[in-house]
DNA sequence: GAGCATGCGGACTGTCGGTCCGCTTCGATG
DNA sequence: CATCGAAGCGGACCGACAGTCCGCATGCTC
């Protein structure tokens, strides 16, 4: 990749972040981001192909440090620790996420309406929870339950939780969620 | 409201039915709806306001069986049967309207994207299982709970858990999910 | 059958995601 | 440093779509 096209790819995920923190999700056009960013509309087309990869992109940037989390030993979150606890803390750590970046959350959602569960983020997210409770073995459809729990984290259902209570309300129903799913 | 009126109201309905079941919930724009149906724009958009307001009162039309079901005694789902099994009979319809209205669910899923707790048939539901929830009386967030449980209803993991197994894994699955809620 | 409220239709508008292509810039090479 | 091809750029352009508007038609009431 050339030098300027890094430097522009960069530029349009800041300008993507700033637009959705102070405008929220909605009436983010494709145009106002690339104006935003400084750049053509092309421009960010041939970078992410569409709007649905740029949300996905972002998405994935911000997921980063959770995606290593999960996999690194030495915390509740990453191997070695009992199933149960992996779950809860992964869980508290979405939330966390969710709670800093629920304008995003939405806009993802909205651009990857169709076909949702192809998002590589929301993917590994399901895979790690569904083997976990897998793990924890209740007799129940994990895979199911999986998406059932990640449901919690859907962008307009979090605000709503959370404009009573904050994050610690959206917290402790998951937490709820969860231990009943185990139980 | 005129003759002509209730004639095109009907008109309307009947073709985005038959637009959804013959070409699924997606590029269904509501010039085709009208066309379809043998009248104009306007008069869509006089009838039902908005492309959410259309998807809405078909949902509610489809639903209404079920809703009138909940209220009456004498089933399973109706009042004076135990909540536990009032929730678990009311989710299995719920299944089977789902299967039956994949294409609607999905398309009024697509047309509600905001405000997606503002639907009037949602909110039925939700109110609903909630008052069940509280009533068995386990120590969650009932309102949370109610939402992650309808969110199995999603069109999209509906459609992706009844790709394998059908109808009946996505009964199951639920029931699964609820009994744990419950227990 | 006259008068008018109600309703009709479809041309029109503004917005948006996505494409296209002639021009520019980068950076590898000698 | 000069050359040159490949990589990248930008913004005019397109098609689709939700929603509006208003002059005309139609059903209803008296």
């Amino acid at each position: 990749m050339r030098s300027d096209a890094t430097r522009n790819r960069e530029a349009i995920l800041r300008a993507a972040e700033e637009l959705l923190a102070s405008q929220g999700a909605e009436h983010i056009s494709l145009d106002r981001v690339a104006a935003a960013a400084g750049v053509g509309k092309g421009t960010l087309f041939r970078r992410f192909g569409s709007r649905t990869g740029l949300f996905q992109e972002l998405l994935a940037e911000r997921a980063s440090a959770l995606a290593q989390a999960i996999e690194s030993p030495g915390s509740a979150l990453g191997p070695g620790s009992p199933p149960e606890e992996r779950l809860l803390a992964f869980l508290d750590e979405l939330a966390e996420l969710a709670e800093r970046n629920l304008a995003l959350f939405a806009a993802h959602e909205r651009a990857c309406a169709e076909d949702k569960y192809r998002d590589p983020t929301y993917l590994r997210w399901h895979a790690h929870v569904t083997a976990l409770i897998a793990e924890a073995g209740p007799g129940l459809d994990a895979e199911f339950a999986a998406h059932a729990l990640l449901g919690s984290f859907d962008a307009d259902l979090a605000r709503h939780v959370m404009a009573e209570g904050g994050v610690a309300r959206l917290k402790s129903s998951v937490r709820g969620l969860a231990r009943a799913i185990l139980a």
